[in-house]
Formats: structure tokens, C-alpha cells, sequence
DNA sequence: ATAATTACCTCGATGAACAAGGTATGTAGA
DNA sequence: TCTACATACCTTGTTCATCGAGGTAATTAT
């Protein structure tokens, strides 16, 4: 593939991946039986999609605290018996409000695409 | 809905949508008979997704453009018999590939989505 | 000792969307 | 005629987000 796609791919492939932060973290953690932690949920994701999708913690870390500040999640400090201490997190009661406003659009973003696409002749 | 919910999903629904840009723009230049151009463009897509997906002047011209100096499109004038001069623009067989990629990263997060969802018990 | 792994965080550079404002043409009505 | 509106394009500056780079610190392995 030539530098001029190869660049346009990394955008659009930055830009897919932005709208989906929170809602997968939200996803995520609400999905969990026991409580997770930051450097669990990196890891998880990166391997879950076979390193295709891989977030770095300069991104997740702040995106967790800002979840945490809006009552979405609530932390709390627990030992390792592996290494340093970990931030837990859980999600709230508005944190699945806020996960199924994320589902709703994304649903509708879909359907939109499938439409636009099948509008214009290809199949998905 | 409360406010801090409200300003949650204003922020989503904007994430969301700068992924799909240049997707859309190409998937509806490309599928078009004949040459579109930018106002055009605009208005269809705000009335094709019942004014929820509008996309703002400010927003579309620039990214035309840069589609366009990156050999994605092909463009040119032409006269109007209802109002100023037009800027047409019609996809080029490098404007197709860079769709094919987009293409594929859709249906690749789509998919991650679908299972990630799926895995946490979430039916879409 | 020291390197690697685990685990958290912050700062700053880069870059994107878009509100706001600007230019210009054609048309319809007062 | 002139004035308002719709059509049609564009640029600038603000704002905000990602994430690379760097830092701290505990545990375990060599």
C-alpha cells in the first residue's frame, strides 16, 4: 500500500477508534463479575483484539479518572500480592445510564452507515 | 435526562461521528450518477438522517479539499442555472481504495463492538 | 544489585471539528 | 430598484482530545 493511504488509514483508524473510549471502558467494567483495574483493562483489550486495537495508558488512565469524576465509576484503593497497589473500579447506576446512551447512538450510527452504504451500492 | 449525562452524550455522539468524515463523504461522492458537490452533499446528508447526523459548513469544505489534494477526488467547476458557480467532484480509483480501507476498518470495529458487547452480556 | 514486570500518573505537542464570519451569485417580492 | 433570501464556496481561531514521553514506586527474578 502506497504513504498516502497508509497515512490515511492511521487517521481513519485514530479517529474510529475515539468515540469508542468510553463506551468500551464502560462496557468493560460493567461487565466484569469482580471489579477491575486500569493496567487489567489495557491489557485485556489489546489482547482481546489481537493487538489491533491497543490503547496507551496516557490515553485510558485520564479517560478512567474523568469517567470517576462524572459518578460514572467508583474506585477504591486494594492491595496486589504481584506488585503495587491497584485502583479498582465499578461501574454506578448512572454509569449504565451513561453506557446505554452510548449503545443507543451507537446502534444509530450503524444503522446509518448500513443504510448510506447499501444507498450507495456495496455491501456490507 | 440530567445534565452530566446530557454533556456525556453530546461528547460521544461528536467522537463518534469524526471517524465516519471522510467515510460518508467518499460512500456518497462515490456512489453518486452524476458529480455532486459540497452544498449538495451537506444537505443531503443532514435530510438523510432526519437532521440528527448534520455536518457544518466549516467541517466539510476542509476536509473536500483535503481529500481532494490527497488524490481522492477529482474536481471542477461549473455553472449553476439557480445560483453561484459550483464545485463538482467525482471519486478517483485511489479515492475507491482509500473507501476499501475504510470499509474494512468499519467492519473490523463493528466487529470488535459486536463481541466485546456479546462478551459482556449486552444483546444489540 | 539490577533488571523486568506490574501499576499508577502527568505534561505537552499535535491535530481535529466547527462556530463564526466573510465573499459572491441568482431570484423573488415590495 | 433595493432588499431579503437561498444558494454556494471559503478561512480563521477557539477549544478540546489523544497519546508519546517521561516519572514514581512496588514486587519478583536473575
Amino acid at each position: 500500500m502506497d504513504r498516502d493511504l497508509e497515512v490515511f488509514k492511521n487517521k481513519f483508524e485514530k479517529e474510529m477508534k475515539s468515540g469508542l473510549l468510553s463506551f468500551l471502558l464502560l462496557a468493560t467494567i460493567g461487565s466484569e463479575k469482580d471489579p477491575t483495574y486500569g493496567y487489567r483493562i489495557i491489557n485485556n483489550l489489546a489482547s482481546y483484539s489481537g493487538g489491533r486495537y491497543s490503547l496507551p495508558e496516557g490515553t485510558v488512565y485520564p479517560i478512567l479518572n474523568q469517567l470517576s469524576e462524572r459518578g460514572f465509576l467508583k474506585t477504591y484503593w486494594g492491595d496486589s500480592k504481584t506488585g503495587p497497589r491497584r485502583k479498582y473500579y465499578e461501574i454506578t447506576p448512572q454509569g449504565r445510564k451513561a453506557f446505554e446512551i452510548c449503545l443507543k447512538e451507537w446502534k444509530f450510527i450503524n444503522e446509518l452507515v448500513s443504510d448510506m452504504l447499501k444507498n450507495a451500492g456495496v455491501e456490507l
